[in-house]
DNA sequence: CGTTTTTATGTAATCGTTTTCATTCATTCG
DNA sequence: CGAATGAATGAAAACGATTACATAAAAACG
């Protein structure tokens, strides 16, 4: 025998005014908290509304008012350690402000990004906070985006170049120059370095500021020691492999990433060298794991609790005012970062 | 000066119907691949929709079809390695169905459960996917949805005894077992046991393995040798000092959590003792860090991208014949666990 | 006290789609 | 060939809120 289909009707603000004797536009009003409704009928709405288990509906609000209390976010990958504290921020920030996240991994995939973006457009959420994937180069999809009149928010893999955009970053420049200056201050003579890929602009800054530590320090950079590269366990070990097919080898090593110090840490273990003593390893993002592994890793900082606050903040001054064009907050916001010393310096 | 305000006036279904001189209907239709519409006008339709730059209202859409293409995920937190890959998964396969997902994390409170509850609800989401808080208990908040015609599938953590509910879990019961199993085969005869609070399913049914495997063994199990409690680094010292005493030491440790054998493995090494030599310690989850460490941490593998694949499939059978009564998948999906065995045993 | 202002509510249009129903046109068939 | 079927489109009514405008009631004011 078929189960009784119960259609729970799901009621709508026209019950709640039938119900009380009012009309839906007051319902409304109670909802939304205008002035101009009497005290004892707001009380009367809401012993409804709570007796009737009504439950606004966000779609027909959001078609209506062009407002859908939503935020779009797009992330390489939420597993990473450093966007998992950001996101985690930015959610808990907003929720508080009354706003919801709509979270959407790229994958790093630049035709992904391209497909979400028109998406989170789609779903009209109210403004867009984004960190790119490796390989943007191409904004446009952005940009269009920007032209339709919605709010973006470039955080940590921001547009290089791009005056016109909000932007909100760690400093990769400084991060670049205080990992490399520290291995020059105990001591490092031979310097290598894995980088990111430079379509990024991490990896640029940070690279700027790993050649503006060699000068100051006087130390000459070897090109075969440098290298460009997605920073996975997989390509951290082809470079070391190629670093120790030389004839000499570097007693310092500057790691973009934290995964890439990792495996660069337990490569030169397996060919006998004794970090630090024979090789410092410097790495980036302050990752747990950097933390644990013995020896633990000297890392940078990036503090993401901090950015996500302050793109919150940015945030949420641009939905306030609108009207305020984006492209007057031209200056990018930075996010100073910190070098914590470990036991592999 | 201020710049003129373009407002690029959001182009509609009605803009592409003047366009080509159709009726909004006809659009609607190419943009719902609707059989009846002569591939002529489909073409006709396409480009101009590709000249406009018209990109669908989903709002609008949503509120008249009832559908939002949007699935609500409910988490205690993102950073956790175990459900950030689950959401990784859940939200790859998705895209590829056309759905979106928004991402919540609870923080493991009870209120923000509810309160997120009631924003998925407002959102009309068209199911919710929910590894509850730790302490989550009552579940009338999720009745409530339920009732008013929701999808609601759980995860990981669960509701207990609740026969209609639709539910995807792990296997704690044979996790709990061979993690402790393992250890008395390698010859521990003096086992503690750190486990969550019994709240939560996930815990009852490790610590009821746990027990199987004791009485199996024919090994005493020591109350003094037992906590529940959350799983938090803190509160791993808080338990181990309590061990440490004692008169007599543990040989092996089964830790419900990898947060927890790694802070066991660190305090063991400050106490003097070898790990495994002295202390065997068993983890739960494979999280990256068990796996770093060193002695690297033995541990329970719970195949979180499967747990994932999983939850998809259901969801997506659920959404396509709604009228299955959810009542109807009463038996809840256990997705295997394996032992991982490291160096820390 | 009459007039103006402010407060409180109602009426009805509106947001941009989807979808039912009707209509037209072409095709098939007895 | 007329009727019946089916394919292709259009007209218009939803969906459930918000909000501009209108109106009524209350308060303020000279």
């Amino acid at each position: 025998m078929p189960a009784i289909k119960k259609v729970p009707k799901s009621n709508t603000i026209i019950q709640v005014a039938e119900a009380t004797g009012l009309s839906p536009a007051t319902i409304s009003r109670v909802l939304n908290n205008h002035p101009y409704v009497k005290e004892a009928t707001k009380k009367k709405v809401l012993e409804m509304i709570e007796k009737l288990g009504y439950q606004r509906n966000n779609i027909a609000s959001g078609l209506r008012s062009n407002k859908t209390r939503t935020i779009g976010l797009i992330v390489p990958r939420i597993s990473m350690f450093f966007h998992a504290e950001v996101i985690t921020t930015i959610q808990n920030i907003l929720y508080r402000h009354g706003y919801n996240l709509t979270i959407c991994q790229s994958n790093d995939s630049v035709e992904m990004e391209k497909d979400l973006l028109r998406t989170l457009q789609a779903t009209r959420v109210d403004a867009v906070v984004a960190a790119c994937t490796l390989h943007t180069t191409d904004f446009t999809p952005y940009e269009q985006l920007m032209n339709s009149g919605m709010p973006v928010i470039f955080y940590d893999r921001v547009p290089v170049e791009r005056t016109s955009a909000i932007v909100i970053k760690g400093d990769d420049l400084q991060g670049g120059y205080l990992a490399t200056s520290h291995l020059i201050e105990i001591g490092c003579k031979k310097i290598a370095h894995i980088s990111g890929p430079l379509d990024c602009n991490l990896y640029q800054d940070r690279l700027k500021g790993f050649y503006n530590a060699m000068k100051i320090g006087n130390i000459p950079v070897r090109k075969e020691w440098l290298f460009y590269q997605e920073l996975t366990k997989e390509n951290a070990r082809i470079a070391l492999k190629k670093i120790f097919e030389g004839t000499e080898l570097p007693d310092g090593l500057v790691a973009d990433n934290d995964t890439t110090a990792i495996a660069a840490l337990k490569f030169a273990k397996e060919m006998g060298l004794k970090v630090p003593a024979d090789l410092k390893i410097v790495g980036y993002s302050n990752d747990p794991r950097s933390e644990i592994i013995s020896p633990s890793i000297t890392t940078i900082e990036q503090y993401p609790t901090q950015m996500g606050e302050k793109i919150v903040d940015v945030l949420m001054s641009l939905l306030q005012h609108k009207n305020l064009n984006q492209a007057e907050m031209t200056a990018p916001v930075i996010i100073p970062v910190q070098l914590i010393r470990r036991l592999s310096t």
